[in-house]
RNA sequence: GGGCCGAUAGCUCAGUUAGGUUGAGCGCUCGGCUGAUAACCGGGAGGUCCACGGUUCAAAUCCGUGUCGGCCCA
């Protein structure tokens, strides 16, 4: 993406709510939504429920128009050109489509905050083949003379009305994804003013000469009676015949030996293909005494011998594949189709490059049929012969079968070829055969009168557009694409079919076939000024009922349309100019075209990627997209692909019921959409769940002091506040992380923008900060420090919903507007996208605290080894940091550590230093020591697991051994030297970057005053969660009842009574009769006994408080 | 049959650009915390990095072959 212009990257967040040209200064709302009152600092609910907040958070949007107030926003600034692939309008958005439009919906929303204006127009491809077999199933149609008989105009009617109905299910589905587009307005395929924009770009096509009709072997299928694409065909597995036939040669003595699966492209057998490079062999074959000549590719002779049956052959002359072109041979069914293809360089034998040395090596070749053959039968000038109809069925031209379906021919002609004695083998094969992709009717290819775009002459042009686009990932453009590219043949667009964009091709009575002859209209006005009747171009439909039915009449000759509709992806190819309304309207076109980016799954490739190249190149000179971004395929769970029609699917509706919108839009775009496919896990779902909750939890204990306290963040800014060390972390975090987001978003790499987002919710924001402001906030008297925490929280907070805002946008809304009320805008779409600001930028403060934080866990795991919980002060800890940056970090950072792990007191080891009160032993290696010392091995032992030194050497133990045994010479493989920590002190090793930092030791000696602490916790805390029982506010004043069972704790306990009566807000602590009374067992930790304590709570009433 | 992509812990994915002791989250398990609490924290177990072969001192990573899955093509 570039960059947007610097005036807008000037817009800091901070500044937004200044910002004269917003909305809200322009149009002041008056706001008043019952349903969500967006008053400031209210709280929030207990738990996030999606469903919930998405309700409200779209009640709300609707109420104040957010949609439309976010797109005026950004009007007039920098635009960008986004266009929709459009979805085909045939049944409801699977999960394909919904990660589609979420990807895009997650862009669209960024770029906007970006500043950009975005747009945003969706589209709908409601034309093609596939609605009007869905038409013709409701309608009980059989094929096509059902359609003609039913009417064309209410053929086409039933059609549109079907796609409208498709297209108002997906923009419900859509919306219900929490996708910002402009639904009010769509473009469709079949509006006038887009088929126009099929017709200008079609135009255009011929004026550079690259439009002609010419007979092409297509793929064709017989129920649908039209011309399929080559992605049109399915493959499925089918049993076939799978005949060997002799074709007798008539100059010489024997027969060819060819193999085919469609014995009903025999009848148009033109010739024979070999490989000029392959050695073929004549065969001498016998069976029941009599003999034959046939001839194979040398390869093949065993196999093709063994399955004909014959006692036994002789090879009797080999030939380069070369000596057998021009040799000629009879048709094989010369005798049951007169008529067959003849003439001079007709049933002859030529080269081929096609020819596969497999079955025979011999090529049954029919011009009239298959690609292949056709190709190499125009190169020969051989005649084109197709005695099959575009209905599948035979024509005259195929002697004795005609009037039969071809499938249903195979049997007469393999038992006609079977009793002339040329049917070598016969038997079936499973193999893949091309279906039709709407209803599932084997394919046929034969020749017809197709009209093409002759991409093939502009192949160069069309491989250097390509390099004018930029794809994520770059690959898929310069491999898969390009190899696409380079194979494409020429492009039919033609279609025997009714609902689609009529091909604007009048041609006049006795037409030459050229296009010279004929007439390309392209568009409306054209078309009024220039047809015999009285249209009006502005009203005018150009569907195919009404434009048949009008005719051009010029220097005399009248023409006709051409009856062909376009194929369908002509339709979606013109979508960059067809989505601005061109040629209709010109400015839009004039400033925005090409797009600026497309996104779509890796199935367009030979797609939407590919039919727009095409189109844009041929109409345009140019490729009509900048950039790609190129996404999977969504699948099952377990890899497998979804199917609607085998019912294999995860419905995204289904999706958004159990777990919501937001995480499932989370769950989609944390996934790469460069490329991946992406398997769906109902589990990583609900863990998305779980983290926006985390974010949810950290509002609702900010919400819950920053109301109370009135905080107001207008008049403080972390700035102006006296921040503390995690204050200035946090925020640098914050810098850091909305710097390594705008860079990920710039590569289109929103999954790892929000791995960084969500890190930074749950690690930093919840996990370290909350933990560390909460003893800060908790007293009710306003002070320095609680106002910088405010003012932080405020806006990491502020801040965060905005990062969050393209991927999650119902509660990042929600969330903003609990933290801005009325302040801020009317949705946090609106805001600019947080840029890092360097003035909070502190690299060294964010290695320190990384530092600190390994310390700390550290620390945590010693203690828990040591079994002295975090309530506890210890004494001291001891951090021996064995790396510089370990040491200035725990320097710089003693005062957090302690408060981190409720220590006394940080003692600091430098790596030059020994902690005086650590010992070292080893361990002994037997099978080093036994081979040295024999005998001995077994006292050394012993004297050094007895060794206690205060240096972890060798020679050190060396002294030790020889005080205890005699002198030994060690070596470091004899012993392992391990650490003895004092009475009272465990350790543990704490890591950075994977590099081992240093060990942290925790004293958990008691002391008196550690008691005394420690006991005070523990009743503050129990009383605390029977406060919580109660559900009673922070700031209910209430009376405590202490009771312990042991008059040493008593003593501690009453020792600390003033810190308990501030913790737990008790006016008094004495005899309370009345009260809510709770049971409870602490442990003494001198004796390691339980102990019972029994607390009872009784809430005051509140005085009038001066608070 | 061909092209492109993928395969790493029970699950979802990093790590492959540039070869150097495989990581995270979830789940499981053990423990802790308890004024965000249906939240949160710490420890632990858990791996043939799809298989085989090659290059290399050294391969999850590079090369080759194959298997499985996806997309596209025939």
């Amino acid at each position: 993406m570039s960059s947007p212009p610097e005036s807008i990257r000037r817009l800091g967040s901070r500044s937004k709510r200044h910002d004269s040209r917003s909305c809200q200064t322009e149009l002041p709302l008056m706001i008043a939504v019952d349903s969500f009152p967006m008053s400031r600092f209210e709280e929030i609910d207990d738990r996030y429920d999606p469903h919930a907040v998405e309700r409200e958070t779209a009640e709300y949007w609707d109420a104040v128009d957010a949609y439309e107030q976010t797109k005026a926003h950004r009007d007039g600034e920098q635009p960008y050109f986004f266009v929709d692939g459009p979805p085909y309008t045939s049944g409801s958005a699977h999960m394909g489509t919904t990660w589609n439009k979420t990807l895009k919906d997650c862009y669209i929303r960024y770029l906007r905050m970006s500043g950009y204006d975005v747009t945003d127009r969706p589209g709908y491809d409601m034309h093609g083949l596939p609605i009007e077999t869905r038409v013709e199933e409701r309608l009980g149609f059989e094929n096509k003379k059902d359609i003609e008989a039913f009417g064309e105009q209410r053929f086409i009617e039933e059609c549109k009305s079907f796609a409208e109905e498709q297209l108002d299910g997906l923009q419900e589905d859509f919306q219900s994804f929490g996708v910002w587009m402009d639904w009010e307005d769509p473009y469709k395929t079949v509006s006038p003013e887009y088929m126009e924009a099929a017709w200008w770009g079609f135009e255009q096509v011929h004026e550079r000469g690259l439009v002609e009709q010419g007979q092409r072997s297509i793929s064709q299928c017989p129920r649908c009676e039209t011309a399929i694409a080559n992605n049109e065909v399915e493959y499925e597995v089918v049993d076939d015949p799978s005949i060997y036939v002799k074709f007798p040669l008539t100059e010489r003595k024997g027969s060819l030996v060819i193999w085919t699966t469609t014995p009903w492209t025999i009848p148009a057998n033109t010739f024979v293909a070999v490989d000029g490079d392959a050695t073929y062999q004549a065969v001498q074959a016998e069976t029941d005494g009599e003999t034959e000549t046939l001839y194979l590719e040398a390869s093949c002779v065993e196999e093709v011998l063994d399955r004909g049956g014959y006692d036994r052959y002789d090879v009797i002359e080999s030939f380069d594949g070369e000596e057998l072109a021009g040799w000629t041979y009879d048709h094989p069914l010369d005798e049951q189709v007169p008529n067959h293809p003849d003439g001079e360089n007709a049933l002859q034998v030529y080269t081929g490059d096609y020819v596969e040395i497999d079955r025979t090596g011999l090529v049954h070749s029919a011009p009239g049929h298959g690609e292949e053959d056709f190709e190499r039968g125009q190169e020969l000038g051989l005649p084109v012969v197709c005695p099959v109809g575009p209905d599948g069925v035979f024509t005259e031209r195929a002697g004795k079968y005609a009037g039969q379906f071809v499938k249903d021919a195979d049997t007469e002609i393999m038992a006609d070829l079977d009793r002339a004695g040329r049917l070598l083998s016969e038997g079936t094969v499973s193999h893949d055969y091309g279906h039709c992709w709407r209803c599932d009717t084997g394919i046929i290819q034969i020749v017809t009168d197709q009209w093409f775009i002759t991409v093939s002459e502009i192949k160069d042009e069309l491989l250097e557009n390509i390099e004018d686009s930029e794809w994520y990932p770059q690959s898929a453009r310069d491999n898969r694409f390009k190899d696409f590219v380079k194979s494409s043949p020429d492009w039919n667009v033609s279609r025997q079919r009714y609902w689609g964009i009529p091909i604007p091709i009048w041609t006049p009575e006795e037409w030459s076939g050229t296009i010279d002859e004929a007439i390309v209209i392209g568009t409306r006005e054209e078309l009024a000024d220039r047809v015999d009747q009285a249209i009006d171009p502005e009203t005018v439909d150009l569907h195919k009922d009404t434009v048949d039915e009008l005719t051009i009449t010029e220097d005399g000759r009248t023409y006709t349309r051409i009856g062909d509709v376009f194929d369908v992806w002509i339709d979606s190819a013109v979508a960059t100019w067809g989505t601005l309304g061109y040629p209709h309207n010109e400015a839009a076109f004039e400033e925005l075209w090409p797009a600026d980016l497309i996104i779509e799954g890796h199935d367009q490739t030979r797609g939407w990627f590919w039919s727009q190249l095409g189109m844009g190149t041929a109409a345009l000179g140019g490729i009509p997209y900048e950039q790609v971004l190129m996404h999977g395929y969504a699948l099952m769970p377990d890899g497998q692909a979804m199917s609607k029609s085998k019912n294999i699917l995860i419905d995204p509706h289904e999706v958004i019921d159990e777990h919501g919108t937001d995480p499932m839009r989370a769950f989609l775009l944390s996934f790469t959409a460069r490329a991946d496919d992406m398997k769906f896990s109902w589990d990583e779902v609900a863990e998305m769940k779980r983290r926006l909750n985390i974010l949810w939890n950290v509002f609702r204990f900010s919400l819950q002091y920053m109301g109370p306290d009135d905080f107001d963040p207008d008049t403080v800014a972390p700035a102006d506040a006296q921040t503390e060390v995690v204050d200035e972390w946090v925020l640098s975090r914050l810098q850091t992380v909305e710097a390594e987001m705008s860079e990920h978003f710039e590569a289109f790499e929103q999954d790892k923008a929000f791995d960084r987002l969500i890190e930074f919710v749950v690690e930093d924001v919840s996990r370290f900060y909350v933990q560390e402001v909460r003893d800060r906030v908790w007293p009710e008297a306003d002070s320095p420090s609680k106002t910088a925490a405010y003012a932080t929280l405020y806006t990491v907070l502020e801040e965060t919903v905005a990062l969050l805002a393209p991927f999650s946008p119902f509660i990042a809304d929600s969330l903003y507007q609990h933290l801005t009320g009325d302040t801020g805008y009317d949705t946090v779409h609106m805001c600019d996208w947080p840029e890092q600001a360097d003035q909070w930028r502190d690299r060294t403060l964010e290695a320190d605290i990384e530092i600190v934080r390994a310390v700390e866990e550290a620390g945590s795991n010693a203690r828990q080894k040591a079994e002295r919980s975090l309530r506890w002060p210890v004494e001291r800890i001891v951090v021996a940091a064995e790396t510089e940056a370990a040491v200035a970090a725990v320097d710089r950072r003693r005062d957090l550590i302690k408060n981190r792990l409720n220590a006394q007191e940080i003692q600091l080891i430098e790596p030059s230093e020994q902690w005086g009160e650590l010992r070292y032993a080893a361990a002994a290696d037997m099978s080093v020591l036994g081979p040295t010392f024999g005998d001995d091995a077994g006292r050394i032992m012993n004297a050094l697991n007895d060794a206690s030194v205060s240096e972890p050497t060798v020679e050190a133990l060396e002294t030790a051994v020889a005080e205890r045994h005699e002198p030994v010479s060690l070596t470091d493989e004899m012993v392992e030297i391990v650490t003895k920590t004092p009475d009272g002190v465990t350790g543990t090793a704490f890591d950075t970057d994977g590099e081992q930092s240093g060990v942290v030791y925790v004293d958990t000696s008691l002391t008196p005053e550690i008691r005394n602490e420690g006991y005070a916790r523990e009743v503050t805390r129990r009383v605390n969660e029977m406060r919580s029982d109660l559900e009673l506010d922070n700031s209910q004043r209430i009376k405590l009842d202490i009771t312990v069972d042991d008059d040493g704790i008593a003593q501690h306990i009453t020792e600390r009574s003033e810190l308990i009566r501030n913790e737990v807000r008790a006016e008094t602590i004495g005899t309370v009769e009345d009260g809510y009374r709770k049971e409870w067992e602490i442990t003494n930790v001198d004796s390691d006994t339980p102990v019972a304590l029994t607390l009872t709570i009784e809430p005051v009433a509140p005085q009038k408080a001066s608070t």
